[in-house]
DNA sequence: CGGCCACATCACGCCTGTTTCATGCGGGCT
DNA sequence: AGCCCGCATGAAACAGGCGTGATGTGGCCG
């Protein structure tokens, strides 16, 4: 599982609804659980990465899920969000389990942050494969020792290759996690950045890059060695 | 980077242990002493950066602890909690040497704030890369060896960007910590801040800066060279 | 051998993010 | 009061990122 899933467990669609799509723009799947009992089937029947918990959701009690997804010994951050932001509330929910906690009203800029952070520990600071190193934090790519500068797009998409260096990745599977839109499945572009990327992978001197591999039919692979 | 110790002198656990897990995500060593003599012989005899002191604290009066670590003559921070908000304690505590103060309740992201500003204090006084040497109390900046005078803002942004040198900063973190306003989020001030920080640092004969690289769509970074 | 299909590249152009210029405001200093 | 400096902001120049249609290429299958 590749792309991020994010379980929004709030029954204010006031709320939801907005945050929902805030959140798949960027680029998040994500699944919206309107009270409790649907929020803790959802987290642990579902491949989840990150809940967001809204402690005033109607049924079982918010803290309870927490603690239940907590023993469930699943591997899943939660976020809590809530009204009430005195320090009880804070204290307690981080007791019960929760990485993070946000109060309510909150900005929805902030909100996404959190989140992006979270999901940050998961990802490895530095990956070198095939004499190719990339420096996620100084967003930095390094070929045999000289510096590449790539863009955004390219960035992502050698990312997406390099996690899972070895292996075919599928085209499908690359437009989710780069354009978080399927739309664009029929679409060249994935084929031009490609092109792009090998033309910088393979340095100045213009030779051919060895490290991306074609797989008529399915996707790419990046090589290791 | 060196790790930062950080000594949470609490003894309540419902308090100390989720804002311990809290502090430890955030990168700092954690100490926890639940008592005033524990909390002052923690301070006095283990390297710590920074001791969060509960006023309320069993034992020696959390004020006294404060005086006493003052009176050692260590370089450490103090950071006040209390249940008790109003502003005479408030006095008295920076009055025995706190260097900042937070009432119960807080918000969590309040006190991991206060705790990241208090910390930036205690950065190197002088930090030097790539050529550039920036002396904190001083206020001063020489590039190659050069004094070249900053303004207010300049001065902080270079600051933002030095201390995270080999980084991307993203501009709403540099918002954030220059500025404290994110309605600046979609302004041009801090390009305009940034073109006028490289113009000072290319020096007087107006080369064009390496040090300061852009990240489209995302922020700047400093680089080490 | 011929045709088809998937992929690679080229060339183009829009659009967004960045840089800079010019301007104005306000606060501190003389 | 008059001046200078720091700083925010709007407009405009600019650059690079990125998607798309046209076109080339090579493998695979009949």
């Amino acid at each position: 599982m590749r792309v991020t899933t994010v379980l929004l467990a709030e029954d204010d669609s006031a709320i939801s609804d907005p945050l929902s799509r805030a959140l798949e723009r960027e680029g998040y799947k994500v699944l919206v659980a309107p009270d409790g009992n649907a929020a803790l089937s959802a987290a642990l029947y579902n491949d989840i990465n990150l809940v967001i918990l809204d402690l005033g959701l109607p049924g079982t009690d918010g803290l309870e899920i927490c603690r239940r997804i907590r023993d469930s010994g699943r591997d899943l951050l939660v976020l809590m969000l809530t009204a009430r932001t005195d320090e009880v509330d804070f204290i307690v929910g981080l007791d019960a389990g929760a990485d993070d906690y946000v109060g309510k009203p909150f900005r929805l800029a902030e909100l996404l942050a959190r989140v992006r952070a979270l999901l940050r520990r998961r990802e490895p600071e530095v990956l070198e494969i095939s004499g190719v190193r990339m420096e996620a934090r100084a967003r930095r790519v390094l070929v045999d020792g000289a510096e590449v500068s790539l863009a955004n797009k390219e960035f992502e998409l050698l990312r997406a290759l390099m996690t899972r260096a070895g292996q075919v990745v599928p085209r499908e599977d690359i437009i989710d996690e780069v354009w978080h839109d399927p739309s664009l499945l029929t679409s060249k572009t994935l084929d031009m950045h490609i092109s792009w990327l090998r033309r910088k992978l393979a340095g100045p001197n213009g030779g051919v890059d060895h490290r991306i591999a074609t797989v008529r039919g399915v996707g790419f692979r990046f090589d290791s060695d």
